[in-house]
DNA sequence: CTGCCACTTCAAGTCCAGTTGAGGTCAAGG
DNA sequence: CCTTGACCTCAACTGGACTTGAAGTGGCAG
């Protein structure tokens, strides 16, 4: 297969140039050489960068993503790191369920306030032991745009 | 029931007292007078921070959160976008429940490199088409510290 | 009355994951 | 040959959510 420059791979994978370069200075990826100035890619950096991908939906930083390449460029992936999180990302599964079942009571529900709701106040302390007590530093920036060009007002 | 000074909403709901006052600036709870210069709060504050965090882990931003307050304090809250983010939600559950058991397979895996796995393979598969294509901008950070060092109860 | 020290303010710093802008280069098309 | 425009570098900036540090204050135990 052909080498791909950076704009290829762009728009194969949807990932910005910027955001290759970003990539490739933090060791995430590598070029395979230069036409003129353009970087080159082996094709095989797509699948690369679904791995980096899944990383990121993992909740694993791009640090930690990086470290689990082996110097010659294969996944080598620390098995326990892997069971760990996949723990970690039960029970997120598990909060956030709990959390979308009591957003769509709340849309639907009748109740003057959702305070006065008792499902709401069901939720709220559930909420109370399992994420008040917890949450420190997990952001869980879920910017899924919904809809990516809505927000110019 | 008596007011809290902040060290006891701290204390009571594990969110640090900057946190609270940089939550007060945003508007996002209000304290309801002093002593000296203490903050004090009503009790309710903890409910309310209930529902901040029940937001954040919805993954409404700061600033959404507050808008969701009436100016009189109670949730006022936007049926519609509540449903939008239900949706969002269950999308982010189903991708990561996939992710989950690819990670548990993959910790679970005996094929030397995981690119050599067949259901490996199937999960970058899938998420070629998931998430390479749509991130743009939605981190998922999962920052979920798993051992929150057991703040005291 | 005094001193402690947990609180106060305000500005600045941190972290993560990029994005943006200014100024430069060069392969290719006309 | 010359222009074009997509790429290049490097540094600085963004945004979200806080945290930290310096300097000040005041309620309360002794």
């Amino acid at each position: 297969m052909k080498d791909l420059d950076i704009a290829e791979v762009a728009g194969r994978s949807g990932v910005p140039a910027s955001t290759l370069r970003f990539y490739e200075e933090k060791g995430l990826i590598a070029s395979i050489g230069r036409r003129g100035l353009r970087r080159l890619f082996d094709p095989g950096v797509l699948e690369r960068l679904t791995l980096i991908a899944l990383g990121r939906t993992a909740g694993f930083t791009l640090e930690e993503i990086a470290a689990m390449f082996a110097p010659d460029g294969r996944p080598r992936i620390d098995r326990k790191k892997l069971a760990t999180r996949a723990e970690a990302l039960d029970k997120t599964i598990r909060d956030m369920s709990a959390l979308r079942d009591g957003l769509r009571h709340a849309a639907a529900c009748p109740a003057p306030s959702h305070l006065e709701c008792p499902s709401f106040r069901r939720l709220l302390r559930a909420a109370a032991v399992g994420i008040i007590r917890a949450p420190r530093k997990m952001p869980t920036r879920q910017r899924l745009r919904i809809h990516p060009a809505a927000s110019r007002s």
